[in-house]
DNA sequence: ACTCCACTCTACTGCTCGGTACAAAAAATG
DNA sequence: CATTTTTTGTACCGAGCAGTAGAGTGGAGT
């Protein structure tokens, strides 16, 4: 199993965490169905018996590539969102977002996105698997949120799950146009009329 | 040629744009790499020798059918945007973007998006047709507000691009949520929360 | 009524897909 | 050093892919 540690027989040639993030960035650039076996263990540098030893399917090897990327994503939330304000976690939050969407270490875009909205119904477990990442996402910053309401950080009127669906949706709009080759600055420009919007303001709570 | 008429022989037993939205259907649902010529055959009720007569190849057949997509959703925009200010042009625009985005007569979320924002490398015409096609549709937003600008209908301060952009954005997201089955209601919430942003207000021009 | 010709249909092509059998290779154990 | 255990590499599998050949079909023009 590749979970467990042998204590005889040849060991591995590659590193399991290193093939992985590999395979992510095949997937990401070329989506679920776009990438084919081929694709993957090209540059994943290893043959296949030894990708299906591994990881045992192409389906699953995606979800353990995806799983890492959801695991640094969602971290990434949490640091950013580790603010005093609402509006500055929002604002870290999404200014995060955009800088991640066009890092130059990895493709431009979201995987979660990329890796296949819409697909065969064969594969629409991958789909699935993605929506649910993007909602876990969804779900840090709506617990924030939460707490910032509770904290009396929002006006009372403000329904923190629509304000978290909202700061969703500019993130993944912004992830479509990062997917099309947009600039960084265009990305900001966004969240710079987005914060506009926010039911709070700069600064400790208002009310 | 499908494009000619000819005068003699055996008429076609089915007709072209009709077959071509369900071909879009399929697309729609399935994205590019995911629609079988015997899915798309199947959904057109037509035989492949016909397909490949009338369209003459798969991605012949995708232009085509997003091409028809497009100029509806083109019509669509400009007609929402056909409105006295920037403000009330913007919420047409949005309000109409949402309702098509989980309208029940055509797959939920966006044939733009969901047709294939990354693929193999051999189909990388086909995801950048449709970023052409997202790309027209900003441009027509941002020539409304640009001659919003011109009329004094935005605040100097404010780029007609960027405001496209943003409005573009917050669609855009919506059209990912809506691809992993939200609700109406929870696309127009956050078009509330958008509206919100904007650097003019509801009625005539502001300043 | 006959001819013509575009269209329809079945059956096929070469190719690539995801996945696997099997034997050679290589490190740990005795 | 021989054995054991696991990984690696080559070469292959059936299935499904996009695309096509060619016989049959049926309505229009004469």
């Amino acid at each position: 199993m590749s979970t467990e540690t042998p204590t005889a027989g040849r060991p591995r040639a590659f590193d399991e965490n290193t093939v992985l993030d590999r395979a992510a960035e095949v997937f990401w650039r070329r989506g679920y169905e776009g990438a084919s076996l081929s694709a993957l263990t090209g540059a994943m540098g290893i043959n296949r018996p030894s990708l299906y030893a591994t990881f045992g399917s192409k389906e699953e090897l995606f979800k353990r590539a995806f799983a890492r990327y959801h695991d640094r994503q969602v971290a990434t939330a949490r640091a950013a969102l580790d603010r005093p304000t609402a509006y500055a976690a929002i604002e870290a939050f999404l200014r995060s977002s955009a800088d991640g969407l066009t890092a130059d270490d990895h493709p431009p875009g979201c995987f979660s996105i990329q890796g296949g909205l819409a697909s065969a119904p064969e594969n629409a477990r991958v789909s699935e698997a993605l929506a649910t990442g993007r909602a876990a996402t969804e779900g840090v910053l709506r617990e924030r949120l939460t707490r910032a309401a509770a904290e009396g950080d929002l006006p009372d009127d403000v329904d923190p799950r629509a304000l978290a669906r909202f700061v969703m949706v500019l993130s993944e709009g912004n992830a479509v146009h990062a997917a099309a080759g947009a600039r960084r600055a265009d990305l900001h420009a966004a969240v710079d009329i987005a914060l506009r919007a926010l039911p709070t303001r700069p600064g400790p709570a208002t009310a």
